[in-house]
DNA sequence: AATGAATGAGGTTTCATTCAT
DNA sequence: GATGAATGAAACCTCATTCAT
């Protein structure tokens, strides 16, 4: 009988335990980064015990890869979405930049889990991280190559690498700041990141000169 | 011999024991971040224990605090001095870049405490740092600003405030790609930005544009 | 056997767990006073680790408090029954300078702890500590306050409340002493004390003098 | 010559120094006890370096001895020269308190030198503070022994240290309590507890009983 | 006689993680 | 499957005290 009432509060089936863990630690690594939650914490907010978080996911590390996961998946496909249905290169860089903040705007927390400045360094958290950064990166990368004529594409790899990394930067600091002050619409931040970038990426018309 | 070496390992002046445990502690700090590095291990590493950093340097945050001010001090001089020295806003724009990857270059160390992803939030360390890159903030957006005409600076200000955070964020990420592949001279990597960033930057009145 | 035993030593309940602990603390304190006990030896004598005791007591001084507050309500409630049973204000003050030393006499230990002279100034412990004593010196006030003729009362305010404090050291001190010495019965220090008092307070009227 | 100058400002002849010096530990030890004030401040406040102080003092402990002592033969010699200016037993007790309390009332911080609560256990500071309390308490128990018939006396020892105790006790508090409050003037304070106490110690005519 | 430099030896507290039930 | 109990392994910081000059 009382077991009855209790089963009743608590024992939900494993899947939706682990969803709703997922997403109350989600809520605070976003609100205070990683190193700052503890796992207790997430216990607590969860209603379970945290031999159930190392249960369902093994270590904090890994319960934060599920996490940024998520929010990971969400980003990437977003921009990628975006990216394919665009018919130019450079519209795909804009869709992409634009897609981003649509998503940073129709999820705070998604971005900040995804850009958590305080990861530790090195473990696997980070690695994981790294990844998922690094697939942005190649779509930019790859937006940015488009725009090159072929044949002086592999002579450009680096620059296009080092100026993708430069506009993933761009794109980082602008939405920190955004989600620090939204002094700006979501949208116009982004229109104010493209404008400026735009014409100085690698020659849009044949005329203009490689990059450098 | 022996003991000429010994004694250059004790009893130093002050002033140059803290300059030791700065040196060495900055070293560390760059490697691997605020949070990884122990008390012990600096100590350790200057020859002495642990009280003497305390006695010298209050805590841990405060001896990281004096590590980051010193290269945050070269940094804003260095940067300070570039735009200074500039004969147009577009020309100092270039300078300011030019000259902070020339200081990433000659000190990639000194960058890299400047701008510690890891450091903890809200504590005093965390809050000396904003001081700073608000400061190297303040010179790019002075420049971004200069270039604009005159009454329509007010209407852009917040405008102008974003730009300069993504052109910051840019630099920074571009700064880190370059520490960590160091794929392509240092000042390749700051034309580049410039390139790619100047062109889109708020228009200029023709008589503005710099020679080059 | 030895199953048995082991078995009794670890994976309490927590109550008993915090009773035990709070045992062990106690004895510890009165023993060797606040400071000069450490919260491994504590951690120690109860069979369990460190950080056990801060997650049921949260740190030292809310340990140390736990255990003197249990003497303290002890203490409080037995002076204040022993009180309340009285006939005579005269009487009153009687019974608690009896039931006090009939409370020493059966807890040492508790005194001790309720009267540790080190315990370092200014902290959340001595606040409490002082709570407590300032609830046994309201009793005695209260006490020697009745024996005046009502309209005498205001005026005698701070003579009475200078009275119970002297009266309360001179508890304090002989308890003290009988805890060093335990020259005299319990009892006996507290007849010698009452003896010595009485007569100086302050006149009662000849119909609240006690028949003894 | 620069030597010279600094002689001047620092070398004092070894005795003022230590004079100095115990008037600023003795300040600082009267203010916050002594486990609250590190020899580090002491030397600050003298204005020499610690190892001075060690060179003078040996250890902490002896330098806190050094300022007790100058305070309990202060009070000793002042309570000894009252009562042997009294002409009966009963007005050497009165004239001690009272001059305790002028003793108080005169140097405040003499009185917390010697009272200090924090006191750690079973250090010399202890052993030699108790020798003190023990000779303050014979001045008080001689003058209550010889209130006593000559040949009641032997019988009546434990009882009069007893009492020699919770007077001390009572004076103790009571100076306390006026050193926090300040509520009446000392000597009121002084004569409170004299009257008090008086009419219950052991009887100063012959016709009343013996201490109990 | 005096100092600047340096240390030994702890002390409290924190947190991810794992037993035993 | 889930829990309450318990821990390992540090980390930061403090202070009386002593070298070496």
């Amino acid at each position: 009988m009382d077991v009855a009432i209790v089963a009743q509060r608590t024992r939900l089936p494993r899947a939706d335990r682990m969803e709703q863990t997922l997403t109350e630690a989600h809520a605070l690594f976003a609100e205070r980064g990683y190193a700052a939650v503890k796992m207790e914490e997430i216990a607590g907010r969860v209603g379970v015990t945290k031999p159930l978080l190392y249960t369902y996911f093994g270590n904090k590390e890994r319960l934060y890869i599920a996490c940024m996961e998520r929010a990971a998946e969400a980003l990437t496909a977003t921009v990628a979405t975006a990216i394919a249905g665009a018919e130019t290169p450079a519209a795909a860089l804009r869709a992409g930049v634009r897609a981003s903040f649509a998503f940073l705007d129709s999820d705070r927390a998604a971005w900040a889990v995804l850009f958590d400045e305080t990861l530790p360094r090195g473990g696997e958290v980070a690695e994981r991280v790294a990844d998922y950064r690094g697939r942005i990166l190649a779509l930019i990368s790859d937006s940015i190559m488009a725009q090159l004529p072929e044949r002086s594409r592999p002579a450009a790899r680096v620059e296009v690498e080092a100026l993708s990394t430069a506009l993933f930067g761009a794109t980082e600091a602008l939405a920190r700041w955004w989600l620090r002050t939204e002094a700006l619409a979501a949208e116009d931040a982004a229109e104010l990141l493209i404008a400026t970038v735009e014409p100085g990426l690698p020659n849009r018309s044949k005329e203009e000169r490689p990059p450098r």
